[in-house]
DNA sequence: ACATTTTGTATTATATTGTAATACAGATTA
DNA sequence: TAATCTGTATTACAATATAATACAAAATGT
């Protein structure tokens, strides 16, 4: 916790408030269960600190507590938030019934995604044959140049952008296929662009490939992708764009969202 | 907010996180979109605290203003939690792959939920064909009494526990089908602790039957239920008993938790 | 089995932090 | 046009959250 933002000194914002939420947030996928100590070393907190915030959160029932470790949980609470996000999300609404319909149509694994900072978080996951835990969960971020359906959102912008942004956001290495290159990166979002749909080979996943296609406002301002995944063994490119890139981008396109 | 539960006058008790919360909460199915005067409203806070947590809120990301109407709606930072809890759950994790096994089969909507209060909350979703909206929404919560899955978890309880809960716990009205006579809720209760499912017509949606079966720890405390739902137009009882109760209750079966 | 460290819990005096009152301006309505 | 209803900004004040303690209970290593 070396590099503390501070959020301004102002006197309508409520610090409580921030270091309470720093522990929800806390839980993550490699920290599922927490001790105080844990805690409190995580987030920068000091142990009395800790002590305050997580025994608040206990009582508010958005903690769980096991007894005989003493450590903590993110309780079924936290859900009640996705819930709350996802009605008040009427791009999500809207996007619902056709995206069952085309996981119906082309029985794959479908996707889609919004744009968060410098990533893209699935807020629509619907499974197919054999999808595995992690991509099956909601609320799952991926660089936005890692992910296609982060490229071909970003091939929607103007092209000082997309180079801007191919330059200094940051990447993960998923698997030993995943691009590294950004020269590589920017001439598939430029692909992409010309396209009107974006197709990656291994980049989150080994044995998938991955076609994405923008959903975009009425003034061409892209605020969402969806895309599928293939199993690379058993889809080669050729077949993947006759019989799958169709159906996704007109999938995307009969989505355009009544408000941006 | 007439009636304000005192959370207890404790020097431990951090009350602005609570209230922060509070406003977090405040946004639901029908509360999509709110001005400060309404959160105030709603959270039963002063203007002027409303006025702080909203913008504490606001600049950590977790409420979006519309700059036009200057309303708040939930950001996409809520996913976050819904991801955390998910990956805590192994539960969840457990029944996962099974669940999207068992949709496959039998080509229907399945769901997971679990106990919380008085309530259920759906924690999986996989939605079939023709799912509505609401159908396919995670973090939904219906009263245990009412939906399938809080029955048949109920029906694992001993029978004191059953009458008390029959007797005390909430139901709401869906549809005009609904069950409001706890006399019947208690019969299908007990029907389903003899076979080993509970079977609910029309309770939630008008045009669904649901099958449900529960999930048991090793000592066989009920901790969540799996259970599918089928058009009423395509399916008779004795169809679905014969040819959809065996996959169900076998994949709840299957899903034994390595920890309560 | 013991000593040692780490972790969780409880209590306090202190001032920092959040508070509520107020005022004003921009929207919305009548 | 007047009258409300909103959202925003600024203040002096004290209640609230704070960090420093101290102790107990586990976990760890020897």
């Amino acid at each position: 916790m070396k590099d503390r933002e501070k959020p301004r000194q102002d006197t309508l914002y409520v610090a409580s408030l921030e270091k309470g939420l720093r522990i929800l947030e806390v839980f993550s996928e490699d920290k599922l269960e927490l001790g105080l100590s844990e805690i409190a070393r995580e987030t920068g907190l000091d142990k009395s600190a800790a002590q305050r915030f997580v025994n608040t959160l206990h009582q508010l029932g958005y903690l769980n507590k096991n007894a005989e470790t003493r450590r903590y949980q993110p309780s079924l609470k936290y859900l009640d938030m996705a819930y709350a996000y996802l009605w008040s999300d009427n791009l999500v609404q809207l996007a619902m019934p056709r995206l069952i319909e085309l996981s119906r149509q082309i029985q794959q694994t479908i996707n889609m995604a919004r744009p968060i900072e410098q990533e893209i978080m699935y807020v629509v996951r619907i499974p197919g044959y054999r999808t595995s835990y992690g991509a099956s969960v909601i609320g799952r971020r991926v660089p936005a140049l890692t992910a296609s359906s982060g490229r071909v959102i970003l091939s929607r912008q103007d092209e000082a952008t997309i180079h801007k942004c191919v330059n200094e956001w940051p990447l993960k290495q998923y698997t030993p296929w995943t691009t590294m290159d950004r020269g590589q990166i920017l001439e598939n979002i430029l692909t992409a662009r010309d396209k009107g749909y974006c197709m990656s080979l291994r980049q989150v996943l080994p044995d998938e490939i991955n076609i994405a296609a923008p959903i975009c406002t009425m003034d061409g301002t892209p605020v969402a992708a969806i895309h599928c995944s293939l199993p690379i063994i058993r889809w080669t490119l050729e077949q993947a764009e006759a019989e799958i890139v169709p159906h996704i981008v007109e999938t995307a396109r009969s989505i355009s969202p009544p408000r941006p």
